[in-house]
RNA sequence: GGCCUCGUGGCGGAAUGGUUACGCAGAGGACUGCAAAUCCUUCUAUCCCGGUUCGAUUCCGGGCGAGGCCUCCA
């Protein structure tokens, strides 16, 4: 049987199964990253928080030097082209494209990484892979799995009894279904490219089957297998990528190592709504990851990478999740009442076993917050640390100066001796309003007044 | 048309074959000169119809509703 100590839900079985790493000594993880063509946005934010939590749960268990997560970044792709084309029409392609990419990428890790995000283990890119994605597509077509037509170089979906487990689809319905573009080359509809060739303007690496590029499928095939092997442990991503992307994977994976499987846990996070409604450009609530954090565009203010991390985790990750300003207000107060609670204390303590065993059930991460609720002091910023949270402590005491705090408070203590209202409050208001809210306690043994207080 | 999810209180959101967590908001209270913070108490819920069962929100079937994929969107 299984590891008992974690459990997740697995899109291969639709079970939750115990987890059982094949090698406990090396987990490997493999997300699917950004293709690298624009900003990324809230939704993308998504599979990046809900792995970052595994793979910090998956370290907890097994040991920080005994996993493995890649996560890839894709810099060929036709998207890339169009946008670079469009961005720097007067610059050569490559160039453009290469300065598309170079920001881009830049981006993204700024925003993950605002975000709590762990970088991962390797992050191979594409471009680099193109040897690799070479040879399996040999293999390939050795092993009768694909062929040439048409300048391109197409996997032949029937060639795989198993093709559509992943995703519960049977390639006569694909055919039944007729909006799947019938292209005369192909020999059937489904039939997807590793390869086709470029014009001479267009990226393309010499190869066999002329100077080309890759297809999308197979880099994330040929870089899992680089960096994991043919089989490992858990491979991630959105619903969305479920077909046909992983079962596209899955199919080249597998026929070219001759293999059972690609991956033994195939793990996807909801889909993403903004205020009920799906995200699109068109319904004008489309926002990156860096609007929400530097700009005022959602919700009127911008705000910090760690509400938004605990806004996206506080619904399960398999569920839709409806973004609003609502949700994000929620996570501030209560990253405000942990940052309280936590107060100055170490995070050295062990994480809380009780959240640790929430999220070890399929990342329940709701169960794990109500058992967050009745900690403080070390403890809760331990099992914080655990799961990404640090920054919500210090975020906002810069820029303060003790001394200066300390003495309007005692000045305005002295007004309260008088009972001089108006001017105590008039010390209150003014520190209120650079940002400095004072919190009247009292001495449980004296009886006297001590006021202390926080950067709002 | 095929396939996949999901329907829990005002909102968010867990869990469960037998007292339905927790958070936010609301109400009341303690504390306070007034605030803030904190603490205590408290009102609201399992879409509809069948079936299995001593008992279903949970399992099964049907219905209704919502969303998604089938088009190189996480």
């Amino acid at each position: 049987m299984g590891d008992k100590r974690l459990k997740l839900y697995n899109t291969l079985t639709r079970e939750k199964e115990d987890f059982q790493p094949i090698d406990p000594a090396n987990v490997r993880m493999y997300v699917c990253g950004p293709t690298v063509y624009d900003f990324a946005h809230i939704g993308n934010a998504r599979p990046a928080i809900v792995f970052d939590v595994l793979y910090r749960l998956l370290r907890h268990h097994y040991g920080e030097a005994h996993v493995t997560y890649v996560r890839n970044i894709t810099d060929v792709d036709d998207k890339i082209n169009a946008r670079a084309a469009r961005d720097f029409p007067d610059m050569p392609l490559n160039d453009a494209i290469a300065l598309v990419t170079a920001k881009t990428s830049d981006q993204y890790h700024a925003d993950v990484k605002a975000l709590g995000c762990l970088e991962p283990t390797i992050e191979p890119r594409a471009t680099d892979n193109i040897p690799q994605m070479q040879e399996m597509i040999a293999t390939l077509i050795d092993k009768g799995h694909a062929y040439e037509a048409g300048g391109e170089v197409l996997f032949d979906v029937t060639s795989s009894q198993q093709y559509g487990e992943l995703s519960n689809r049977k390639v006569e319905d694909q055919q039944a279904g007729a909006r799947v573009a019938v292209e005369d080359h192909k020999k059937n509809p489904g039939d997807f490219v590793l390869w086709k060739q470029s014009t001479e303007n267009e990226p393309g690496w010499p190869s066999p089957w002329g100077t080309g590029r890759p297809g999308w499928h197979i880099e994330c095939s040929a870089m899992s297998e680089r960096y994991l092997g043919e089989v490992f442990d858990i491979h991630g991503g959105g619903l969305d990528l479920i077909f046909p992307h992983h079962e596209n994977e899955i199919a080249q994976s597998r026929c070219a190592h001759g293999t059972e499987r690609m991956a033994n846990v195939w793990m996807h996070n909801g889909y993403l709504q903004v205020e009920g409604q799906k995200m699109s450009k068109s319904l004008g609530n489309f926002v990156t990851i860096h609007e929400l954090l530097d700009s005022d565009k959602f919700g009127g203010r911008s705000w910090p990478g760690e509400v938004l991390r605990l806004a996206m985790l506080m619904t399960h990750y398999r569920e839709p999740i409806d973004f609003s300003k609502r949700k994000l207000e929620e996570a501030e107060r209560l990253l405000g009442k942990f940052a309280r609670r936590a107060g100055n204390a170490s995070e050295t303590d062990e994480p809380d076993a009780e959240v640790v065993a929430f999220l070890s059930d399929d990342l329940n991460f709701s169960g794990a917050l109500a058992r967050l609720s009745d900690l403080d002091g070390s403890a809760l910023a331990s099992t914080l640390n655990l799961i990404g949270f640090t920054a919500y402590r210090q975020a906002k005491t810069t820029d303060v100066d003790e001394a200066v705090i300390a003495e309007r408070i005692a000045t305005r203590l002295a007004f309260i001796r008088d009972k001089d209202w108006a001017n105590a409050d008039a010390i209150r208001d003014e520190l209120a309003s650079s940002g400095i809210q004072l919190k009247d306690g009292k001495d449980p043994d004296t009886g006297d007044r001590v006021t202390t207080w926080e950067v709002l």
